[in-house]
DNA sequence: CCCGTGCATTTACCCCGGTTAATGCGGGCG
DNA sequence: CGCCCGCATTAACCGGGGTAAATGCACGGG
């Protein structure tokens, strides 16, 4: 299996605006699933809500996914964002009720699996299990991560966090170049993701952009100058960051 | 295996300091490696530390344990607490790293499994493996709904959150009794668990009991008056809540 | 060209919850 | 018995971040 790393193909542009997922090209029973699959959502689309039940597997192709959960009074929490490659199980415990609403960010291509065929996929191949044990082990360090940050740090850590936590993710999948990306978030939504109000994400931003550690320009378009000290501000070490969060060579996995 | 179900010993006394875990006995080759790696702990003990290599998967046979993170300076998020019945992989992306540390809130039972007999037990397994999707689901919906909390909701919708999510947790495989359960907590840790400092806990206790909601005695012994209110507090649907964070009959699953 | 709309930005105001520190209180132990 | 230690409780203070609202700014459509 491993000679489909010839044919990964993870590109984007110089803002990173467009990804093709990290698979294979429909060599193997899994991806052969994912093709036959695969449909476009245009951004906004709301893929499941909160409650509603629950029949089928999400695998991210390209774009980008916000998984959230919210309050009676209406206030948000972005649980997690998913990029291609990323697997979504919305179930629960008893799978027949899904605790996260699940929206696209942007345009995404998405492998929409029937729970039926995807368990059928992952009894028949220990890769595919192996490839969704990996994914979810990140998506909990992520989550941890998150939610250290949720309870303990500043609204300057938050962001700086969540800026890097993005950036290594883009990274990983050939988005963006270097430390430049672009996010298809509005500051409502970053501040969503880090459980600060639109307001004070733009507060901050701002103090960060004024002490030269970035450059946000044209709704979101990041360039990280200094990473080192964002990094020490969100109060992480990169490279073990990195080995909690990121699922190193897909291709190689499956 | 259905024939386990006789089996199940799920008992605690009233405030539920002790409890067998939901599992079998022995009849299974599950069962018999959980029997055979079982170990005890006492309450404060450290199993595994941040980026700790990581070389064991735990499941949970009696006691409580806390999974958490720190930052530089000290501070500490609870990131997820586990009962009787639980599985803690600590793997990341990376398998080799650890992303939390983990310890025991109280005198623990612990079946202290290799990684690589857990996969062979896994593999060999499907309703193993069935059991440890659900489980793993139940621990995403929690830490999801810990998340909304965390990010956008108030320390008394907060400390009314956990004190519920507790109490489902703990009647589910039958601890305590009712409404009433002791938590091997301190308020330093439940604000660990909730995001707030020792002394808001507090407060907002205070403020709980002199409302007449709950009552607590004796270094957390909880007696729930009116969980009606509390579950409007937390804002959350009693019903939904179990279902996403339950896993039912265990004994079935196995 | 002129609005309308959606988002970013900034200011003014204020409250929730953190911090610090003093006090109480029970339990274990010399 | 008296001491210590860990924990809960309470009060005083204050600051980070929420809220509301005004302004700016880009874009698209009539």
């Amino acid at each position: 299996m491993d000679a489909n790393a010839a044919n990964l193909t993870a590109q984007g542009d110089v803002f990173g605006n467009r990804w093709e997922a990290p698979f294979g090209r429909a060599s193997t029973a899994f991806e052969r699933v994912l093709r036959a699959n695969g449909r476009g959502f245009r951004a906004g689309t709301t893929l499941k809500l909160e409650g509603d039940d629950n029949g089928a597997v999400y695998v991210v192709l390209s774009g980008w996914l916000a998984m959230s959960k919210s309050l009676a009074n209406g206030a948000r929490q972005i649980v997690d964002i998913v990029v291609p490659g990323g697997i979504i199980d919305p179930s629960s415990a008893q799978s027949d009720i899904c605790a996260v609403q699940i929206e696209t960010l942007s345009y995404a291509r998405i492998a929409v699996v029937a729970r039926a065929e995807w368990m059928r996929l992952s009894e028949a191949d220990a890769s595919v299990r192996r490839f969704q044990a990996m994914t979810t082990a990140a998506a909990l360090s992520r989550m941890s991560e998150r939610m250290l940050r949720l309870g303990k740090a500043s609204a300057e850590s938050r962001i700086a966090y969540a800026l890097i936590e993005l950036c290594l993710r883009l990274s990983a999948i050939g988005g963006g170049s270097g430390n430049t990306y672009h996010l298809p978030l509005t500051q409502q939504r970053l501040g969503e993701y880090t459980g600060l109000s639109s307001v004070h994400v733009c507060r901050t931003i701002r103090r960060l952009t004024r002490g030269g550690l970035i450059d946000m320009s044209d709704h979101m378009d990041i360039v990280i100058h200094d990473i080192d000290v964002l990094a020490c501000i969100a109060d992480v070490d990169l490279e073990v960051l990195r080995r909690q969060i990121i699922v190193e060579s897909t291709a190689t996995v499956l």
